[in-house]
RNA sequence: GGCCUCGUGGCGCAACUGAAUAGCGCACUGGAUUUCGGCUCCAGCGGUUGCAGGUUUGAAUCCUGCCGGGGUCACCA
């Protein structure tokens, strides 16, 4: 039971003591003690007035009265303004971590739930390779699956692949006019790389032809529109809709390509797919789903024949379904994917989306159309909505070659930590190769750290100087943290599992003590609000708290032994903590570094 | 233009979803090691929480208006 919940229920006894009224202890607002006032939980009284009919200070004073002098587990009280500040024992905190020693898991859970949660991320277009915003993506998505099954949900983490349309026919056709067959082996190309360099070079000739049609006095959106090499990935999808074999079979190979490339990136990222699925297959679904609605009335027709649904009841805009043509938009694949998992995984607790937030209308609309085709399951799909990465010098655009290359950056922040570690480092007597994992040990987890550490519903700026900082509020500061703790278990282990509740402690020592008790409650608030930066900062702040005290507290030269035992203890719960708590956030932590 | 969203010390972020004197990191200034890993610790500097009203015992947080940034309003994904 976490230490609020304790404390309410003391306080519930006494009002009723006191006042004679019977309160649930839900009611009662218990908040951590400011730093600047004595005590560790305070009660709010001001919502208690209209019960006890008496000053807040008062009614302050009479509870806080009663609890010293009655309850078990409280040393002392003060009272400013409306607040009561209580003091729990020490020997209340001891058992309380005592019990928390006593728990395998520190408080992950163990106990399935018997929820099943669908996590989607990543899902990128296969015409060009992942970037940053990509990270951020990944990186979330593949946090909060994590944190979900930490409070024992069932999770399958998935994505849809955005396989066709367009884009990748763009690709395709500049592939085969200028590509003379290369390959990503001729070329010693990533493959996602080598189809984003034939996209550029669609872009690039396309922008030509336009302005060349300018020339000639045609308009600007004429020949945006008329552009030849335009019309000529026009007919390619067409082809490809067809499923003309040459087309097909040249889409299912460079398809291929870009898939080896994302792999290698998802590799060195640290993800990992349960489930994937492919807009080539689902958008067939969709139209099923479409047609069926508007056979029950759902969805409307209009003279072209393009088919509608009607959201005025939702004061949003109508949104198309279907082209004239029958060919199907982004709105159709996504309604056939939902329906075509949620049969896949049979009644899940819910459906997350990690989408940029650029598309919040769009999974607004999502939701309510499921709704209106009857699908209740709808309420519980979430769009996990995170804002943009932005560089110092604005947003990123490909056009101005500002986009920052998800495997460049990964490269070149292991390359950061190699240097920085070769320099102040603890690695003599380890191989090149053990040496190596730790520079990626180190490069990446601080990338993960500064780009989980946000609330993801924030845009946030992305600092390359800053990334692969190890200083301050940064993943390298707290895998430092851990592998000093290891250090020290390396030179002795504790050989108590419990420590005696008579034992006088210093403040640092009891900071640490409530702070670790606080982990498994900020596991539940970290799923609940689907936000892996709660955990980010619930650890630097574990990491201040045992520098702190590591800072001014020996440990293997105390004298008292029981202290001694305590203290090492103490340090290797802490690192346990660390290291559960950055697997939640996908990263790892080292025993040297 | 309509709708959504965000504005917190020079910069980057917190604030347990309405509580006390608004915290932290970077940067800057000054200190700490006969000690277990100094990638450490302690202290100082720095704020009228964009502006103006309102609700409340209490507002960075809720409401209204204005100013500024971003997003979206596609038969693109």
């Amino acid at each position: 039971m976490n230490v609020s919940k304790v404390v309410s229920n003391e306080v519930a006894k006494a009002v009723s003591a006191i006042f004679n009224e019977e309160i649930s202890p839900d009611f009662f607002q218990i908040e951590n003690t400011k730093a600047d006032f004595v005590g560790d939980q305070t009660l709010v009284v001001f919502p208690l007035l209209r019960i006890t009919k008496k000053s807040p200070e008062q009614s302050a004073e009479l509870i806080g009265e009663w609890l010293v002098s009655n309850g078990e587990i409280f040393s002392q009280y003060n009272v400013v303004k409306g607040f009561l500040n209580l003091s729990l024992k020490t020997s209340f905190w001891i058992n309380q971590f005592n019990s928390f020693l006593r728990e395998e898991n520190l408080g992950v859970v163990a106990k399935p739930s018997g929820k099943t949660f669908i996590v989607e991320y990543s899902s990128p277009n296969t015409n060009k390779p992942l970037h940053l915003g990509h990270l951020r993506n990944n990186f979330l998505g593949f946090s909060v699956a994590e944190i979900l099954k930490a409070n024992g949900h069932k999770v399958i983490k998935t994505q849809i692949i955005n396989d066709r349309g367009i884009h990748i026919c763009k690709s395709m056709l500049a592939w085969l006019k200028f590509g003379n067959g290369e390959t990503p082996e001729s070329s010693n190309l990533k493959g996602d790389h080598l189809i984003g360099k034939y996209y550029v070079a669609f872009d690039k000739e396309y922008k030509s032809q336009v302005a060349d049609l300018i020339k000639r006095g045609i308009s600007k959106q004429e020949a945006e529109k008329k552009a030849p090499i335009l019309l000529e990935a026009q007919q390619l999808l067409l082809k490809w809709e067809e499923k003309d074999p040459e087309i097909y079979s040249l889409w299912e190979k460079m398809n291929s390509w870009v898939y080896d490339g994302f792999n290698q990136t998802y590799d060195l990222m640290g993800v990992d797919f349960d489930k994937l699925y492919y807009e080539s297959d689902t958008f067939l679904l969709g139209k099923d789903v479409v047609y069926k609605g508007l056979e029950k009335g759902i969805f409307y027709e209009k003279e072209d024949g393009s088919i509608w649904c009607n959201l005025s009841e939702e004061k949003l805009d109508d949104k198309l379904l279907l082209r004239a043509d029958g060919t199907s938009v982004y709105m159709t694949q996504d309604l056939g994917t939902a329906i075509e998992r949620h049969k896949d995984f049979n009644a899940v607790s819910g459906m997350i989306y990690t989408v940029g937030n650029e598309q919040n209308h769009h999974f607004k609309v999502l939701f309510t159309i499921l709704k209106k085709l009857g699908f209740d399951w709808a309420d519980e799909c979430h769009h996990l909505s995170y804002g943009m990465v932005e560089l110092p010098e604005g947003r990123m655009k490909s056009r101005e070659g500002t986009v920052v290359d998800a495997d460049d950056l990964i490269q070149s922040v292991v390359n950061d930590a190699k240097q920085m570690t070769s320099e102040r480092g603890h690695l003599e007597g380890m191989s090149i190769d053990d040496k190596e994992k730790l520079y990626r040990i180190i490069g990446k987890g601080g990338l993960k750290y500064y780009l989980l550490k946000v609330d993801p519903k924030k845009k946030m700026m992305f600092n390359p100087a800053e990334s692969i900082d190890l200083n301050g509020n940064t993943g390298p500061f707290i895998q430092y943290c851990y592998a000093r703790i290891q250090s020290l278990l390396i030179k002795q282990q504790s050989t108590e599992n419990k420590v005696s509740s008579n034992l006088t402690l210093f403040n640092s020592e009891l900071d640490l003590i409530k702070w670790i008790l606080a982990y498994p409650s900020t596991i539940q608030e970290a799923a609940k609000q689907l936000s892996p930066s709660i955990l980010a900062n619930y650890t630097y702040q574990l990491v201040k708290y045992y520098n702190s005290f590591y800072q001014s507290i020996s440990i293997l030269s105390e004298q008292d032994k029981e202290l001694k035992q305590f203290r090492i203890l103490l340090s290797g719960c802490v690192g346990k903590v660390i290291k559960s708590s950055m697997r939640l956030l996908g990263i790892e932590v080292p025993k040297v570094m």
